[in-house]
DNA sequence: AAATGTTGAGCGAACGCTCGTTCAATTATG
DNA sequence: CATAATTGAACGAGCGTTCGCTCAACATTT
């Protein structure tokens, strides 16, 4: 999938990716606040450190910024997982500690990947399917330990319930993510990858 | 919680709730299409079958009739699952049954569920909890039955246990509805259903 | 039973405001 | 001084909300 430009018409380069860099920072704090829909474009030009119409040479509409940001976020959250994930292994221990590691990162961003989940359909039918896209990306991180792991006959699953299985995975991360507001009253952090894990495992691991 | 009134003054009552239904219905029709904010007022009053003018005859603020619909769509799964669940006799089967007609439900009102997913964030501080205190009440519902199982020796779950393998079966059947367009590729519904239960009861189930 | 008064649901033009977007003017840069 | 970068006032479409009005239905008076 080609990278999809926003504008950038004959600027400087190191300039336009500062000056975006701004606004990404400055828009996502104001999402984690009030959401996409409630913040104006005037705000986000003053969070990111310059003026309406500054914002409005490095973006062609407001929808941009939201793409900027969901772009972003999962750059960083894949970013994370990829350096320091072990995908081909294939063993017990590799998959728990992606699980656990994946659940971390999904804590340390929960307001990031909160933003993401309310108002990634806000984007428009142009790109909403190229962050989905980056979505699939990840499931596959799991996919791919998930069959190492049953190459090498930790357990067995068809190939159906692999990708139901890194699904789970991904979605009961996101979990801890999106419903805090009930979760945190009744686990830590580290509860809940330990109870997530067990309840995970237990059922597919070969005894 | 008491239920909350939102205007309502002196007005026939019959007349009230016929109005306050068509509103709902038009409202879940277009926030299935275009998401709440996108809708206007004067969308949803010639949804609805009237005027601008009487759509504030029975509402405060927009806000009013996202709370209403919200609190629809909550009561119409709560009803339907207990119309079809026995939460009392704790055996393997009445969770497994459990478990595919709560699919069954997402899956049949799916729209409902996405909007309410996507918009309930859009709720005041009021009404919010409200609303999340009704999904709490949903998965009070599968505690139970796990408890109920547990109390019978099915199988063995702390407390703790029990609370989050309740949240899992909540949120991985919201799941069937909010991760659509993936899983939709996959599986039918009734594979979805049977390979879930697999993945989730294979882990607690006594052998 | 006709005339008159009262009610309140329904209506939609109008209001005030917000917000995304533009662009002529200004400032910084090299 | 030419070019790039920045600015914010101005614009105008669109929004939620209001409010004075209409009119059928019903009640009261004559």
């Amino acid at each position: 999938m080609k990278k999809r430009e926003v504008p950038a018409s004959v600027k400087d380069e190191r300039l336009v990716k500062k000056r975006r860099n701004q606004m990404i920072k400055g828009a996502i704090s104001l999402f984690k606040q009030k959401g996409f829909h409630q913040t104006t474009t005037r705000e986000i030009a003053r969070a990111s450190g310059f003026s309406i119409g500054t914002l409005y040479e490095y973006i062609r509409k407001k929808e941009d910024v939201l793409y900027l940001v969901c772009d972003r976020i999962y750059d960083e959250v894949r970013d994370r997982m990829e350096q320091a994930i072990d995908t081909t292994k294939g063993d017990l221990d590799s998959l728990k500690l992606a699980i656990g590691y994946y659940f971390r990162v999904v804590d340390e961003l929960q307001d990031e990947v909160l933003v993401m989940y309310q108002e990634a359909k806000a984007l428009g039918k142009e790109s909403l399917p190229y962050v989905l896209n980056k979505e699939l990306q990840m499931v596959a991180m799991f996919e791919h330990i998930l069959r190492r792991c049953v190459d090498n006959g930790v357990f067995s699953l068809t190939e159906q319930e692999i990708q139901l299985f890194a699904h789970n995975i991904f979605v009961l991360g996101q979990m801890w993510g999106f419903r805090r507001w009930a979760l945190k009253k009744m686990y830590t952090l580290d509860e809940y990858i330990e109870l997530q894990t067990k309840l995970l495992l237990d059922g597919i691991i070969k005894r």
